[in-house]
RNA sequence: GCACCUGUAGCUCAGCUGGAUAGAGUACCUGUCUACGAAACAGGGGGUCGCACGUUCGAAUCGUGCCAGGUGCACCA
C-alpha cells in the first residue's frame, strides 16, 4: 500500500515539473510513512516539505498543489494538510480487506517474490573444528540461519557455505596428539567425544615436550603437501568434530547440512595461486619475509602501511589467503550476486582489507558485492564477555541443554492436562526457542546481555510469550472447530472496530518487514514484528468476542482474523528458526 | 597513536537514508477472571536521547569537537 502510494505521488511530482511548479533540477525523494497517530490518517508524506524551498512558495501551498495533482484512485478516501506541511492520507479500507483476504488463500500468505531474484551466498557459523561449538559460535549460526531462510523466501537463491576452520596451525598439535593417542592403544573415539578436553590436553603436551613441538610443526607442513597418512588422520578428526556441530545443528533447529560445508582445507590447492596472481598483479610485496599486499587505504600511526599478510616467512598461508580463495570461487563458481559474511564485528578491519584486496585483484566481478554483517558479544549477566560458572568457555551443546532444562522444569510445574511426553517436547522447543529469539530479538550490531531469567520469561518481547501466543490462538480455532480450507476460501470480512482495524493492518505489514530482513540482514526486525503482533491480537481477542460474536458473519470474519494471525505467526517464526507449538 | 562500534526510562533494549507530544518490555503502583487459555488485558508514574557547538522550517537521527565504555591494528583464526 505504501509502494502504490508512493506511485501516485511519483505520478503528481511529474505533472508538477511538466506544469512547471517545481523546477526540473529540484532534487527529492518520494517518502511515504505509516503515522504513528490515527487522527492523522493511515500514511503521510513530508514531500512538500521537501518541496518548499526549490519551489519558493511555502509548504501547506505545495502541499495542496500535490494533493490537486495526484492522479484519481480508489486507494485513497481522503486527503489532509497537517501541521506545517504534511500530507496525511486515509486509505480505502476495502483495500484492506482484500489484502487480508488474498492472504488467506496462499501457503506464503500472498507475499510477492522480489522482481530481481540474485543469488546470494550467506557465510556463517563457520566454527573451527579444533574445539566444539561454544557460546562464540551462537550468534552467527543462529542471525545467520534466520537470514538465510528470509532470504530464500524472498525468492532469492541462497548458497549456504560453512567455512569452517580445519586447516590453520593448531592442527598439527592435534594430529600430533592423536597419533599419540593412537600408538598407546588409547579409543580414539572416546578421546574425542570430548573435544573441548581433547584440545586442552594437546595443548599441555605441545608446551611441555619440545620433541611433540616438532612433530606439530612437521604434521602441519605434511598435511598441507598433501601426505596420506596425515590427510586420513586429519579425515578421522574432522568426521567427528563436524559431527558434533552437525548434532548441535539438529538440536538448534539450523538449516545447515554436510552439503554446505567448505571449509579452509577446499581451497588448499588454490592457495599457491592467490600468491601468484597478486603477485603478476604487482600487488604483493616482500615486508620482514612475509608476502603482503599494502593499501593507503589502511594505514598506521605516522602514515605507516598496514599489510595483508598472505604468506608468512616460512612459506604457511593464512585466513587472509584462504578468504581470497573463497572469495574467488563464490564469485566465479558459484556466481554470486551477493556474498554475506555473518562474522563477529571484531574482523571488520581483516575484512575490509580483504574485500578492498579482491577487488583490486578483480577477484569478484563489479557488479557483486561483499558484505561483512557484523555481529557484537555475548556478555554474561555482569556485562562481561560470558563465562560459565567455573570461569570457562561455555560449549554451545551445554548451553542449549541447560535452557531446555529450565524451560522444561517450568513448563511441568505450570502444566495442566500434560502428558509427560508433551512436557518434554514443549521443554525442548520453548528452551531452544528460547536462546534463538533472544538473541535474533536484539539488534544484530551491538553486544547483548545474555540473561536465563529474560530469555525464559514468560512476559515481554520473548520466545515463550510469543508462543503462547500462537498457541491460545490455535486453541480458539480448535474450539471454534474452524475447518481451516473453508474458512480461508470464502465468507465475508468485516472489519469495524478499532481493534479489529489495527489487527488486520499490522498484519498486512508483514511483507513489508519480511523485505526489511532480506536486504539489512536484521531478523530483530521481524521479532519486534511479531511480537507486536501478538500483542495486537491480544488486545483484539480481549475486546472482540470471536466465539461468542453477535453475529454469524461477525464470527468467520474474526475467526478469519485469528487464522491469519496464526499463520503469520507461523510463517515469521518459520523464518526465524523456531518451531511452533499447538498446545503449551 | 590510528580505526571501528557503543552511550536513549532504575534495568534490558527499539527508534538513527531528519519529520508531528521520544517508544516497548521489565520493575513499581491501580484495576479486570463462577474463564472464547489471566502464561492475558486495561490504566498510571518514570527521560538534560553522554556533553557542546553547527546545518535545517524541523535533530535521538546529519556534521565537527570533546567525554566515557568496548574492540581491533605483522606473520593465530
Amino acid at each position: 500500500m505504501i509502494e502504490q502510494v508512493a506511485e501516485l505521488l511519483q505520478a503528481a511530482a511529474n505533472t508538477m515539473v511538466d506544469n512547471g511548479v517545481i523546477p526540473a533540477d529540484a532534487k527529492y525523494r518520494i517518502q511515504v510513512d505509516r503515522t504513528k497517530d490515527k487522527s492523522h490518517g493511515d500514511l503521510a508524506t513530508n514531500l512538500a516539505m521537501m518541496l518548499a524551498k526549490p519551489c519558493k512558495q511555502n509548504p501547506r501551498a505545495i502541499a495542496q498543489l500535490i494533493i490537486d495533482s495526484l492522479p484519481a484512485s480508489d486507494l485513497i478516501v481522503k486527503t489532509d494538510i497537517a501541521g506545517p506541511g504534511f500530507i496525511n492520507f486515509f486509505l480505502n479500507q476495502n483495500q484492506l480487506l482484500d489484502t487480508i483476504a488474498a492472504a488467506l488463500t496462499n501457503e506464503r500468505l500472498n507475499m510477492s517474490s522480489v522482481d530481481q531474484p540474485q543469488v546470494i551466498v550467506v557465510d556463517y557459523s563457520s566454527p573451527n573444528l579444533a574445539k566444539e561449538m561454544h557460546v562464540g559460535h551462537l550468534r552467527s549460526t543462529i542471525i545467520g540461519d534466520a537470514v538465510a531462510r528470509t532470504l530464500e523466501f524472498v525468492g532469492h537463491t541462497v548458497i549456504r557455505q560453512n567455512h569452517v576452520g580445519n586447516w590453520g596451525t593448531q592442527f598439527g598439535m592435534l594430529l600430533a596428539f592423536l597419533e599419540e593417542a593412537k600408538k598407546k592403544g588409547d579409543k580414539v573415539s572416546m578421546e574425542l567425544a570430548d573435544l573441548e578436553h581433547f584440545y586442552r590436553q594437546a595443548k599441555l603436551r605441545f608446551d611441555e615436550s619440545e620433541d611433540f613441538k616438532t612433530r606439530a610443526r612437521e604434521l602441519v607442513v605434511t598435511l598441507q603437501s598433501g601426505d596420506e597418512y596425515c590427510l586420513s588422520l586429519w579425515q578421522e578428526f574432522n568426521d567427528i568434530s563436524l559431527g558434533h556441530c552437525q548434532a548441535t545443528y539438529e538440536k538448534l533447529n539450523v538449516s545447515l547440512t554436510v552439503e554446505d560445508i567448505r571449509g579452509e582445507s577446499a581451497y588448499n590447492d588454490d592457495l599457491p595461486k592467490i600468491i601468484s596472481d597478486l603477485s603478476e598483479q604487482g600487488l604483493l610485496q616482500d615486508s620482514e619475509g612475509a608476502k603482503c599486499v599494502f593499501s593507503d587505504d589502511f594505514k598506521r600511526k605516522d602514515g605507516e602501511l598496514l599489510p595483508l599478510i598472505v604468506q608468512k616467512k616460512d612459506g604457511g598461508f593464512l585466513y587472509a589467503t584462504t578468504d581470497l580463495a573463497a572469495i574467488r570461487y563464490r564469485n566465479f563458481v558459484l556466481q554470486a550476486d551477493r556474498v554475506l559474511y555473518f562474522v563477529d564485528a571484531r574482523q571488520a578491519l581483516h575484512f575490509q582489507q580483504v574485500f578492498s584486496t579482491a577487488k583490486k585483484a578483480g577477484f569478484i566481478r563489479d557488479s557483486a558485492t561483499l558484505e561483512h554483517m557484523p555481529f557484537g558479544m555475548v556478555l554474561g549477566d555482569d556485562g562481561k564477555p560470558f563465562k560459565t560458572r567455573e570461569g570457562g568457555v561455555a560449549k554451545l551443546a551445554d548451553l542449549i541443554d541447560e535452557s531446555i532444562k529450565r524451560a522444561t522444569d517450568t513448563v511441568r510445574s505450570r502444566a495442566s492436562g500434560l502428558t509427560e511426553e508433551e512436557i518434554v517436547n514443549i521443554g525442548n522447543v520453548v528452551g531452544v526457542a528460547a536462546v534463538k529469539y533472544a538473541d535474533l530479538s536484539k539488534s544484530r550490531t551491538s553486544d547483548y546481555q545474555f540473561s536465563w531469567e529474560q530469555m525464559l520469561s514468560l512476559e515481554g518481547n520473548t520466545a515463550p510469550y510469543l508462543l503462547y501466543a500462537y498457541a491460545r490462538v490455535k486453541s480458539i480455532l480448535r474450539r471454534g472447530e474452524v475447518d481451516e480450507q473453508s474458512l480461508s476460501q470464502g465468507g465475508v470480512l468485516q472489519i469495524e472496530m478499532d481493534q479489529e482495524v489495527a489487527l488486520a493492518n499490522k498484519l498486512a505489514q508483514c511483507h513489508e518487514v519480511i523485505g526489511h530482513v532480506a536486504t539489512k540482514g536484521m531478523p530483530h526486525l521481524l521479532c519486534t514484528y511479531l511480537f507486536e503482533l501478538a500483542s495486537t491480537f491480544s488486545t483484539f481477542f480481549e475486546a472482540c468476542p470471536v466465539l461468542k460474536a453477535d453475529t454469524e458473519e461477525q464470527k468467520q470474519s474474526r475467526l478469519k482474523l485469528a487464522l491469519l494471525t496464526a499463520k503469520t505467526l507461523q510463517l515469521g517464526l518459520g523464518l526465524l528458526g523456531i518451531q511452533t507449538l499447538e498446545k503449551m
